[in-house]
DNA sequence: TTGTAAGCGTTATCAC
DNA sequence: GTGATAACGCTTACAA
C-alpha cells in the first residue's frame, strides 16, 4: 500500500501538502492538487484511516446499540437502522453495530472503544448502556426518553409517546369504543410508561374507567412467550374472561399478528366484532392483511436520521443549537381495521 | 484519558511491560501484572484502540455488507446478523455495518477502509461489492455462491440451495402434488439460480413437466410491487388463469404472507385446497399462523457464525484448513400447511 | 522477565 | 501556498 511519503516524493511536494489535498483543511493551488491526485491514483493511494484517526482523535464511526440476545427486528427497527446508516454516511460516518457484550470482554481484547458517539435504541429505565456511555464520556443520543436518575440532560429523539397513545385511544373512543385493550411494550421501556399514561389520560378525559384487563405489557425477551405476545392476552381477555373488549391497540406488527390469530381462533371478525389498531407496523404487512390495518406511523427512519443529526451537533459536525430533545411527528393512517360502534349508548 | 506512559510511570515499569500486560503477547510476572492492572484501574486506563491498530495493522473490525436502499430485513437477515455479531465478538471483533455508498464518497472523507475483512450477504451475479473487495484485497466471505466470473476461489458459506428446493419439491410431489408454483427469490441472486435448478430437477426426476406458470421471481427492490410479491402471482395463477396449482413454495415469510392473503381473497383454504411451504421464515410467524407453516429451516444464525469463522481462518485468527466453502445443513420442519392429495392419479 | 528505542502513517504547528 | 518537524499512543525488536 502506497503511503503519503511515496506520493509526496513523486509529486515533488511535502507530505503536508499531500495531506491538505485530501483533507481539504487548507487550500492548495490547483496545479499542485491536480498533480497530487494524479499521482495518488497512479499509486493507488488513499489516506490511512487509522493513522489519521490517531492524530485527529476522530474515528468517524458511531455506534448503534441494539437490544441484544435473541432479538428480532420489527419493521420499526429495520427502518430506523436504514435512517441511521443513510444519514451517517452523509456526514462521512460509519456505523458500528454494537451490543452489550454478553460475557465480560477478555483482557487481550480490551481497549478503548473506537467510536465518536453512539445512538442508543429504546432505553429502559436505568439503562446500563447509558451508564456506560455517560461514564466513558461518549456523546450519545437515545431513541426514547432517558430515565436513568443519574443521567440528566441527555440528548434524545422520540415521538411524543403520551400523545401517541392518547390520540389512538381518543380516536377509538370517538368511534364509540369504551372497552379497549392495550397491548403495550415491555414494562421496562420508557416508551411503554409514556404510552400507558397517555392511554389512561385519554380514558379519564372521557370519563371512562381503566380496568385491569385493559393494559398488558410485553414480557421480557427471555420469556418463552415473548414471540407469542398478544395471542394469550387476546384469547383470555376476549375469550375465556369475556370482558367485552371491542378494540385492541397493538404495540407492533408482530403483536397485532398474534392478536389477529387469536381472534380468528375465537371466531371474532375484524373490524365487525373487534377493531384493531397497530402502533408501528410493517407497511406491507398492514396493507396486505385483510382487512388492512389502521395504524400510527411513528416515522422510524426519520427518527433514525434525526438521532444522527443530534449526534452530529454534539460532535461539532453540525452547528449546535443545544436543543436536546427532538420530537418526531406521528400520525394516524386510517385503513380498514377500525369500525364505528353502532350503538353509542353509555 | 490516561496513556500508557502514565501507567508505566506510576507502576514503575516500562511502557513495553504495560503493553505486554494488556496484550498478553509476552509473559509478565504476576507481581508486575497485578500492579499494572491495579494502577490502570485507578487511572481508568485502557489501551488506545487506534494507536494499537496503527502498529498492528489490524482494526479488529469486520464489515457486514447488507443490501442497500429501501430494504427490509426478513427473519433470515435478523437471525443471520445475530449469528455474525455473536461469533465476531467471541474473537474480539466488532462489526461495521456497511452499505455500498449511494453517492460517490466525497474527497474530504476519502480514506482507507478500516476493516480487516468482510461478510457479504447474498451476492448477485457479478456482484459489484465483491469486485470491490477483491480489488482492494480485503479478505471476505460471501453468504451464497459467488458467480463473478473474475473472482475465483472465494470463501463462502451457503446452504445447498439446489438440494433445498429439490427436497421441498420432492416432499410435495410425494404428497401427490404435481402442479406446484415456486415463488423464487430475485433472479439476480445466486441462490435463486440454484434453487430453480433444484426445482426443475426434482420435477423432471418425477417425470413432471415444468410449465411457465410454475416459476416466478421476486421483482427488484426498486419495483413498486416488491413488497407485494406473492399476492399478484397467486391471484393470477390460481385465480384468473385457473392453472390448477395445488401447492406453493414461498421464498420467505413475507412472500408466504402475501400468498396467504391472496388465497383468502380467492376463498381457497390452506392446506385443504392448496398446500404452502415456506423456505425460511420467521419462527413466530410460521408457528402462529393458522395453519402453522411447514418450512425449510436454513439455520441463518449458523450461517452467520460460520461465515465469521471462515473469515477468521483467512485472518489467521483460526487455523486455516483451506476449506473454502462451508455448507450449512437445512432441514424440513413439518407443520400443518401441507396436505396429502387424496387422489394420486396422474 | 523487563527496559530501550525505533517505528506505524498521518496531521498540526510554525516558519517561510 | 508550501515545507520541515514534532507529535499522536501504542507495539515490537533487540538488548540486558
Amino acid at each position: 500500500m502506497a503511503k503519503i511519503d511515496d506520493v509526496a516524493k513523486l509529486a515533488q511536494v511535502s507530505k503536508g501538502t499531500v495531506s491538505n489535498v485530501f483533507s481539504q483543511k487548507r487550500p492548495t493551488s490547483n496545479e499542485v492538487k491536480e498533480r497530487v491526485l494524479r499521482i495518488s491514483k497512479q499509486l493507488n493511494y488513499v489516506p490511512n484511516h487509522i493513522a489519521r484517526s490517531l492524530v485527529t482523535k476522530k474515528t468517524m464511526a458511531i455506534g448503534l446499540t441494539i437490544p441484544h440476545g435473541n432479538f428480532f427486528f420489527s419493521a420499526f427497527h429495520t427502518q430506523f437502522i436504514n435512517g441511521v446508516i443513510l444519514e451517517a454516511s452523509y456526514y462521512g460516518y460509519r456505523v458500528l453495530l454494537d451490543m452489550i457484550p454478553l460475557q465480560k470482554v477478555q483482557t487481550p481484547f480490551l481497549s478503548s472503544y473506537p467510536i465518536d458517539g453512539a445512538v442508543v435504541m429504546r432505553p429502559t429505565t436505568n439503562d446500563e448502556r447509558i451508564h456506560l456511555m455517560a461514564s466513558e464520556n461518549i456523546p450519545f443520543v437515545t431513541v426514547g426518553r432517558v430515565m436513568n436518575p443519574t443521567v440528566l440532560n441527555a440528548y434524545s429523539v422520540d415521538n411524543d409517546n403520551q400523545a401517541v397513545s392518547y390520540h389512538i385511544c381518543k380516536y377509538l373512543i370517538e368511534k364509540g369504543h369504551r372497552n379497549i385493550m392495550f397491548l403495550n411494550a415491555n414494562e421496562l421501556m420508557t416508551v411503554s410508561i409514556d404510552r400507558k399514561e397517555g392511554f389512561i389520560k385519554a380514558m379519564e378525559d372521557h370519563h371512562l374507567h381503566v380496568e385491569d384487563h385493559m393494559i398488558h405489557h410485553k414480557p421480557d425477551l427471555s420469556s418463552n412467550v415473548y414471540m407469542d405476545y398478544g395471542y394469550e392476552e387476546t384469547m383470555t381477555t376476549l375469550g375465556k374472561l369475556g370482558k367485552g373488549v371491542t378494540a385492541i391497540i397493538a404495540d407492533d406488527d408482530r403483536t397485532a399478528f398474534s392478536a389477529l390469530n387469536a381472534m380468528k381462533d375465537l371466531n371474532l371478525k375484524v373490524p365487525e366484532d373487534v377493531s384493531v389498531f397497530v402502533i408501528c407496523g410493517d407497511l406491507s404487512m398492514m396493507v396486505q392483511s385483510n382487512p388492512s390495518l389502521t395504524s400510527m406511523d411513528l416515522q422510524p427512519s426519520e427518527l433514525g436520521a434525526q438521532s444522527v443529526r443530534l449526534l452530529m451537533k454534539q460532535l461539532g459536525v453540525l452547528p449546535n443549537d443545544f436543543q436536546r430533545n427532538v420530537i418526531i411527528q406521528s400520525k394516524i393512517v386510517e385503513r380498514n381495521s377500525c369500525s364505528t360502534l353502532g350503538n353509542l349508548v353509555k
